[in-house]
DNA sequence: CTCCTTATGAGAGTGTTGTCTCACGACGAG
DNA sequence: CTCGTCGTGAGACAACACTCTCATAAGGAG
């Protein structure tokens, strides 16, 4: 399953294989019961870990830190997931095709995402530790603009970023999906047609002149 | 604080009276620690208005109905608030007022929004019943298009209307202040951009042609 | 193999969201 | 004024998120 990051060098001093291998077994417990769509709580990874809930909480300090972890380890990195589209140049279809694989990944860990906001809504400071996806996301699919836009217009450039933030985001699915009722597929479809349109305006601001 | 419904009519019969007293006397209690900006939970609530546990469970079977009932009368109400821009004609302008209200409005309650969100993220069934502040927010807004734009471009319409039910939102509002750590008036700012981008890039998609 | 460090398990305890039962007591109807 | 309904309070209960303590046992070092 999970291998220890570096099984040479720091696991010399004492028993840190054993820690690394019930640390393992939990942040392992936690991803199947992601995947398996179950509810993902303490107790119930302990379980699966065979772990104490004592252990469990030892390692990870709350269950925020145990889903951010988890879940970064089995989201596929947004450098791969561009990479289909590594030869394509326009902006606009970039941020499409980004959103659509950040949202379509998310649904495939609903419950898990759900949880994780649930958990750090509450609390601005516990929010920054998210898993940054989407800002990677965004830098990467933006990357075409940095030696042009980028360069002529930084301020324009930022707020698209921030516009892009706020869409190209579970927060974003979930709204779509809760609140206006869409189905998932007519949710990812309707927050990438906004992404595309966001990004479409900052590249063509001519219109108005 | 908060009158009966209707003192009246439904008054009449039984101890009816003694039932919307212990109603009232819950709400305004939450709206109390909503405003005092201290945490708003079923024991603290059911302390202040000086009643037990399980009434107020009685009343509001969890603490989301509890909170959605209570915001929803401190709010004012969208037509009130766009009053002052009734006069303006132009959607862009009334889009970024509507949306710089709101989420000035959501600042105000802001621990209260986030505990509503929280309670309500993970469950897909519940967020739809959070109060629509949003949707009528926007509707208002775009109301000078209703005989124009919603008529020659329906589809067109919608979607702008699902563009800004992303960004004229508590939610987009946290994530520019969490994760991209603006402070709250620029992220109020930054929002209210994107909104009006929305709008302008929807009203003139003749920058392709 | 022995000793000792240390990871671990078990349990109690706190605070929160709820649910359920039962007895009290106040209010209204007769 | 008495009776009975019904709102209410109190408390037990379960689940989850933690925190803390203490005893056990597994691991490595000599």
């Amino acid at each position: 399953m999970t291998l220890p990051a570096d099984p040479s060098s720091p696991a010399r001093t004492g028993r840190a294989n054993q820690k690394e291998r019930t640390r393992s077994a939990i942040l392992d417990a936690t991803r199947e019961l992601i995947k398996s769509g179950g509810a993902v709580n303490m107790p119930a990874v302990a379980r699966a870990a065979l772990v104490s809930d004592a252990t469990a909480y030892r390692y990870f300090p709350d269950l925020l830190s145990l889903l951010r972890e988890a879940l970064a380890g089995i989201l596929p990195s947004p450098v791969d997931a561009l990479k289909p589209i590594a030869h394509v140049g326009d902006p606009v279809e970039r941020i499409g095709y980004a959103t659509r694989w950040l949202l379509r990944s998310v649904l495939g860990f609903e419950g898990a995402v759900r949880a994780m906001i649930s958990a750090s809504i509450t609390d601005s400071q516990a929010a920054a530790s998210r898993p940054g996806q989407r800002f990677a996301l965004i830098d990467q699919a933006l990357a075409p603009l940095n030696e042009s836009f980028a360069k002529t217009d930084p301020k324009a450039f930022a707020q698209l970023k921030r516009d892009l933030a706020v869409v190209v985001s579970a927060e974003a699915l979930f709204t779509l999906m809760d609140l206006c009722g869409l189905t998932p597929k007519a949710a990812v479809a309707s927050a990438v047609h906004t992404a595309k349109t966001l990004t479409a305006a900052a590249l063509k601001p001519a219109a108005e002149a």
